[in-house]
DNA sequence: AAGTATTTCAACCGCAAACCA
DNA sequence: TTGGTTTGCGGTTGAAATACT
């Protein structure tokens, strides 16, 4: 017997968010959290299925994302994890406070890649060939850094795609980098008082949001922009990448 | 101005890992 | 240990926007 859909076919809206549906979101997930994105829709009365709720929310909708163009260092330090992480787009983002694994990925698709085969195609093979670097795994570049281990040399690899003495990192700071322990930090705005809140909050908030159509979350902001502040300050190793974008 | 081609990016899909009873 | 459920990830799609003819 097959698995269960990720959600009901029939019943449940797609495509694009309305203002209206992010609000619901956004006034839910502020008052319960988001413990069980699958019950989520149904609690907070939207037609669409947890795993869109969820995407929603962590590509769009959270307090933390920042909106804009990718400026030029953001870009670079793209480049260069992807060099050592291939296609890894969630341990990229956590790179980089406030974007998403989404949004980098089609940044690389869109910009990034078509970017760096010009480059390659300008200087004439010289420097690395970057669509082999695009067809490894990251199982091949693990296997890379096990090698490493077992001769207990510290080779260093070049991250960048140009010479910048800078960008070298040791094996010791690439590999802190692909430990998965090291990436899995959540972020998260559950709010911790979530317990205590009641479904008539929860009806009245909604009553009272369609009225008052707007949207004040500049706390939780703050929080978040700290969390950030906090990780990127007590990580000696991510002083590799100092040219991640300052708040 | 209209039609067509290309680009962008939000959203969906399927799979695997993580979780839990 | 097992099997069902949920979450998270990366690949892909397709509608909208933009560029080009």
């Amino acid at each position: 017997m097959g698995r269960a859909p990720c959600c009901e076919k029939m019943g449940v809206k797609r495509g694009p968010w309305t203002p209206e549906e992010d609000q619901i979101l956004i006034n839910y997930i502020n008052l319960y959290g988001h413990s069980n994105w699958r019950a989520l829709p149904k609690h907070a009365g939207l037609l669409r299925c947890g795993k869109s709720c969820r995407l929603r929310w962590i590509n769009y909708l959270r307090p933390d994302i920042k909106r804009g163009n990718f400026t030029p260092q953001e870009e670079q330090t793209i480049i260069n994890l992807h060099e050592v992480l291939g296609n890894r787009w969630s341990a990229i983002a956590a790179k980089l406070p406030g974007r998403t694994d989404n949004e980098i990925k089609n940044i690389w698709h869109t910009h990034l890649k078509k970017r760096l085969n010009k480059d390659q195609n300008n200087n004439g093979g010289v420097t690395k060939d970057l669509n082999r670097t695009n067809e490894t795994t990251h199982e091949d570049k693990e296997s890379v850094i096990v090698d490493t281990t077992s001769t207990q040399q510290f080779r260093t690899l070049q991250i960048s795609n140009n010479n910048n003495a800078d960008a070298m990192m040791s094996y010791e700071d690439i590999s802190a980098m692909v430990d998965e322990s090291f990436w899995s930090d959540v972020i998260s705005v559950d709010n911790k008082n979530s317990t205590e809140k009641t479904m008539e909050d929860w009806e009245g908030l909604l009553d009272r949001n369609s009225k008052i159509y707007s949207y004040n979350n500049s706390k939780l902001y703050n929080d978040d922009m700290e969390f950030w502040f906090e990780v990127f300050s007590s990580s000696r190793r991510i002083e590799e990448f100092s040219d991640v974008a300052e708040f």
